[in-house]
RNA sequence: GGUCGGGUGGCCGAGUGGCUAGGCAGAGGUCUGCAAAACCUUUUACAGCGGUUCGAAUCCGCUUCCGACCUCCA
């Protein structure tokens, strides 16, 4: 644990070295989706993006409980509390009940992510599945003297909060800003102030997901469900708060209220925020309907597409911009990426069959992997990760070409190398391989060719390549052999 | 309107004071029966203007354009 990672932490808008709290150990919770409808890319990057900081912390052996939610219940339509709730409305529209919504969109959500070979966070709670500690949390809030009680909704008193607390920590807004650019509520305003969220809000007859309360049948607010999760598993203080940067302002502003209004405590030591994906430059999102769905992206079945990607592509293609980039999506982009995907994994299809050549390698493999972690420690900089990792392309490539001199010390360092920073840390494996049979069908057609050559035969030698780079097979002949790959 | 973040070569995208990432695309070469792949070499940059400095894409100021948040969204 001996690092220098620094990382970027929002709460003081800088780069901090990363000490956890209670090294080895590492608590970090990361605010999940809303399961009412088709996850979509903007949210997978998100997810890939903590699974890529998830998976370095605990290369460098931190043990990392990694708390990422599902937002199954509470969360409204529109704002003020008073728009419909999202699990009801879609229910209606699709005739299911709303845990169905949940079940159907939480599996697919699940499958999407599986598919960009992130790895499972260690707990996964849901909101409906913790209404209790919500209740007691919302209590607590109200015991210290920060929420109210109106007609059985509870609010949480932003103005009393900010005589003690400094409630725009996350974003330095300043608080006469927010209250001049805080919309009038229409009509029957229960709050007292301006900024003032629900904690649980009164259920009205006909909603149907609700639950039993100290104030009467309700479901609790939206920002709650994390603040009551996160401490639940990760105790009151915990060392890493992460989510889109599009929470910052509203939800995790509010989170950290909750929290330090109810446990006298910072939630989070490091707040890590992820930027947006953009298409022609705007922000990719729901509302706007510039979104695509992963399986649309996949199959390339969409107006905005020429043709699809495979999982790993469009993985490759989000860690080769740094998190807090935002990264715009176009076709021209996604082509590059997957060429350079492809080159990745061709090198790394390559590895195994290398031999060493000599007693002294002509390259340090050391020099390289010092650049990799300075890279990763740099505040998970895969990008740059990813530029040293094609040097480590061109070394491969080289040695196969009989070109550069390698001995056995330096190949095995360089096998670990590659698997540690290709396959463990940035999670890309090559999803475009053939089965068994697959493989030694290919071997054959290869042996026939190659008879064929060697026959003079160029005829049917160029049938095979043409027929197969027809079906998006490319042979690729050098002196060790012809090897192929789907284009 | 307020707050914040940006404008890097044909495209994407790193880079915070000098040693001018990387991928894709383009050009030339090596290899090859030819091609592809691979390898080598190579052309296009830091929005504009001014300032600080021996030296700025990088710091400061102004101008301009774009985006995000402030309202549901990762």
């Amino acid at each position: 644990m001996d690092n220098q990672l620094v990382l970027y932490n929002t709460l003081t808008r800088k780069k901090e070295k990363f000490e956890p709290l209670h090294s080895p150990f590492v608590g970090m919770y990361v605010c999940g989706p809303t399961v009412y409808s088709d996850v979509h890319l903007g949210n997978c990057r998100t997810f890939v993006s903590f699974d890529l900081i998830f998976r370095y912390l605990q290369h460098l052996g931190y043990k990392v409980r990694y708390v990422r939610n599902i937002t199954d219940a509470g969360h409204l339509e529109g704002d003020n509390d008073e728009g419909e709730d999202k699990f009801a409305k879609k229910a209606k529209l699709e005739k299911l009940e709303p845990m169905e919504i949940v079940q159907k969109y939480t599996l697919g959500f699940h499958e999407v992510l599986r598919l960009f070979n992130t790895l499972p966070p260690s707990i996964e709670p849901t909101a409906t599945g913790h209404i209790s500690e919500q209740i007691a949390m919302v209590q607590r809030i109200i015991e210290q003297g920060y929420a109210y009680v109106v007609n059985g909704t509870v609010y949480f008193d932003v103005e009393k909060y900010v005589k003690e607390y400094d409630y725009t920590i996350l974003t330095n807004r300043k608080l006469e800003d927010m209250l001049n650019n805080t919309r009038e509520l229409n009509g029957q305003d229960e709050k007292r102030g301006r900024l003032d969220f629900a904690l649980w809000i009164k259920a009205k007859p006909e909603h149907i997901m609700r639950w039993p309360s100290p104030w009467g049948v309700g479901f609790p607010g939206w920002h709650i469900e994390c603040s009551a999760m996160s401490s639940k598993y990760l105790g009151d203080q915990f060392d890493i708060h992460g989510g889109g940067m599009d929470l910052a302002a509203t939800h995790h502003t509010n989170e950290i209220a909750q929290s330090q209004a109810c446990n006298h405590t910072q939630p989070a030591k490091y707040w890590m925020h992820t930027n947006m994906l953009t298409v022609n430059g705007a922000r990719m999102s729901k509302s706007a309907g510039n979104g695509f769905l992963p399986h649309e992206l996949f199959s390339g079945n969409h107006p905005l597409l020429s043709r699809g990607y495979s999982p790993m592509a469009v993985r490759f293609f989000m860690l080769q911009a740094h998190y807090r980039s935002t990264l715009d999506f176009s076709n021209e982009a996604l082509d590059a990426a997957d060429k350079g995907f492809k080159r990745l994994m061709n090198a790394m299809a390559l590895l195994p069959k290398l031999k060493a050549t000599a007693k002294k390698a002509a390259f340090k493999v050391d020099e390289l992997r010092q650049r990799c972690y300075a890279a990763m420690n740099d505040d998970f900089n895969s990008p740059v990760l990813i530029a040293e990792l094609f040097e480590a392309v061109r070394i491969i490539n080289s040695i196969h070409d009989g070109k550069l001199a390698v001995d056995e010390q330096s190949l095995a360092d360089l096998k670990t190398l590659m698997q540690h920073f290709v396959h463990d840390i940035l999670g890309l494996i090559d999803d475009n391989t053939g089965s068994d049979d697959f493989e030694r069908l290919m071997e054959m057609i290869i042996a026939l060719r190659n008879e064929a050559k060697l026959q003079k035969d160029y005829a049917t030698s160029d049938r095979i390549r043409e027929g197969l780079s027809a079906i998006g097979i490319q042979l690729k002949d050098s002196k060790e052999g012809t090897l192929w790959n789907k284009v």
